[in-house]
RNA sequence: GGCGGCGUAGCUCAGCUGGUUAGAGCAGCGGAAUCAUAAUCCGCGGGUCGUCGGUUCGAGUCCGACCGCCGCUACCA
């Protein structure tokens, strides 16, 4: 069983979060839901960082020490994941003791393994006295700092550690073209590798005057970079410096959004290989979700709460409408009206529908027993002749497992919700109500059962999209095995003849249409 | 400024290495059916493929210019 350790980018302490968040986490989880019906042994971290001076200065203003404050971020941000069902086996905090330890431990190999790499060098830089810290670019308008426009920024040199970054443009780039480092979509692998093109200067990756950080080996005046601290992140939730850690590490795939590759394509690699540890396999950066065409920023009050959007459907709702419709690549919108739309269109009217009739026809013309049809095999037992559905599940499935190993999730979306919608179609064509009619049995027997074993897929493969939904279709057979033990390999075989299904409920709910 | 991307039906988008009447989903309109959440199914799409010019027997599909959006170029998690 390959073993398929996957990540997301860790939140920063300084908010609440809000869709983007959503979408990145949500998009993490449905890959790492789908490599476990594909059988891998999937390992999922989700974390926070925690470090750095916005986090002082927000807990400063809350009133309460830093460490309150990050506890409290850290319980929110859990709270919301839990809400949208996110499957993370670990949950990482850069203020734990175990980050801090690889922190050490990754700049002590290192240092040991290639002593030129880390260099101490003059930093000269802005200095806002009111944030405390070095300022740059759109941080400065006029000459003064934004925050603290009535200070005058104060031109400081400090004394910090480097990391020879330049040293490893060769090597970074000459694995992300060849693919060994995979970064995609491919625009992003495109900028990475520009960027590269154009050449690196070494980066400082320690800082003066910040307390709350780790300390930098060798020079407990200093503490660790944030940046530099957060990307180890994914390093020490494997229990590096340990031995065993390799069983999890290299990772398999970052996911993050499309503003921080160059951390995690250059730097972060860079800083394995100067470590002489193997850089991860693939960076997946998504792209953003946006309010009607506009960028969803904090400053400018965020024209919906991730809370507000959770509670309007449900969080499989969201999900699925974030992935199908916002999508795991490019930008995309939010706005009610197309939530509202793919709500309707897709959940409701197909898909949801469908399961209901289905179900209430097996109740109304067989008692609720699936019929075995012409299959008459047990609940996993070998198929029979296949009929039109099962052609059209393979189909679709192939087109799925295609689209979801590539991480096109918007597309696997689609071929799940393409199948649901040849069952409706192969509801029209056999009118089961006519056979029943007519006394055409062993007809209706195996439009039922044909039905019913699609309906069974449908859940399977809602799985990484609505896992709460994909539960609860999949408990309506009284299933002999659990839906965490399925895998999609055993698709073709999943038949449910001769199982007792419950009555069905209205999976997605219409809300009525309020008068005006 | 540098590098790159996008601009195709009301909306979201497919259209690979150029080649018959430019496609899908949603919305809309018409019809059928009644198992079902008035759900479903069938039928209906003349949209200058951003603009102008070029290459070619032939171009959304290649080249150039232009217009309009957008991204990456920050030691901003």
């Amino acid at each position: 069983m390959p073993k398929f350790y996957i990540t997301t980018a860790i939140d920063y302490s300084n908010g609440d979060p809000h869709l983007g968040h959503a979408l990145e986490k949500i998009g993490a989880d449905c890959i790492a839901r789908y490599r476990r019906l594909a059988g891998d042994a999937v390992h999922f971290l989700m974390g926070m960082d925690e470090h750095s001076q916005s986090v002082i200065q927000a807990a400063a203003a809350a009133g309460v020490t830093p460490q309150a404050w990050v506890d409290r971020m850290a319980s929110s941000f859990a709270d919301y994941w839990r809400r949208l069902q996110c499957s993370n086996d670990d949950w990482i905090r850069t203020t734990e003791p175990r980050h801090a330890r690889a922190v050490t431990a990754l700049l002590e190999r290192i240092r040991a393994r290639h002593p030129d790499d880390l260099f101490e060098a003059e930093y000269a830089g802005l200095y806002c006295t009111g944030c405390e810290e070095f300022k740059t670019g759109a941080q400065i308008v006029d000459g003064h700092c934004i925050e603290h426009p009535t200070l005058t920024l104060i031109p400081t040199k400090e004394r910090n550690h480097f990391f020879r970054l330049s040293g490893y443009r060769d090597a970074v780039l000459e694995r992300i073209r060849s693919g060994v480092l995979a970064v995609e979509p491919e625009i992003r692998r495109n900028e990475v590798v520009r960027l590269l093109e154009a050449g690196l200067q070494d980066i400082s990756i320690s800082r003066q005057r910040q307390p709350w950080g780790i300390p930098f080996p060798g020079d407990p005046q200093q503490t660790v970079y944030v940046w530099f601290d957060a990307l180890i992140n994914y390093l020490s939730a494997t229990g590096f410096p340990d031995a065993g850690y390799d069983r999890l590490w290299p990772a398999d795939l970052h996911v993050i959004g499309k503003g921080i590759t160059r951390f995690h394509c250059i730097i972060w690699p860079a800083m394995l290989l100067a470590a002489e540890l193997p850089p991860p396999r693939a960076v997946w950066a998504h792209g953003y979700v946006q309010w009607s065409g506009a960028k969803m920023s904090k400053t400018a009050g965020t024209a919906v709460s991730l809370g507000e959007a959770i509670d309007h459907y449900g969080a499989d709702a969201l999900r699925y409408f974030l992935l199908r419709e916002v999508g795991f690549a490019n930008d995309g919108d939010f706005t009610w009206e197309r939530f509202d739309a793919r709500y309707t269109a897709d959940l409701a009217n197909t898909l949801g529908n469908l399961v209901k009739r289905s179900l209430d026809m097996i109740h109304s013309y067989r008692a609720g027993t699936v019929p075995k049809g012409e299959r008459g095999a047990g609940p996993l037992g070998p198929p029979g002749p296949p009929g039109p559905l099962d052609d059209a599940a393979r189909v679709c499935s192939a087109a799925y497992q295609k689209a979801m190993d590539a991480c096109r999730l918007e597309e696997g979306a689609v071929q799940w919700m393409e199948l649901a919608g040849r069952a409706n179609r192969y509801i029209q064509e056999t009118a089961p109500w006519e056979l029943k009619k007519a006394g055409k049995d062993a007809e209706l027997d195996t439009v039922l059962a044909s039905l019913a074993r699609t309906v069974a897929r449908l859940a399977v493969l809602a799985h990484p999209f609505v896992p709460t939904t994909s539960e609860t279709i999949w408990g309506l057979f009284g299933p002999p095995a659990p839906l965490a033990q399925v895998r999609l390999a055993h698709l073709s075989d999943l038949d449910v003849g001769g199982r007792a299904v419950a009555k069905p409920p209205i999976l997605f709910p219409k809300p009525r249409l309020a008068p005006a």
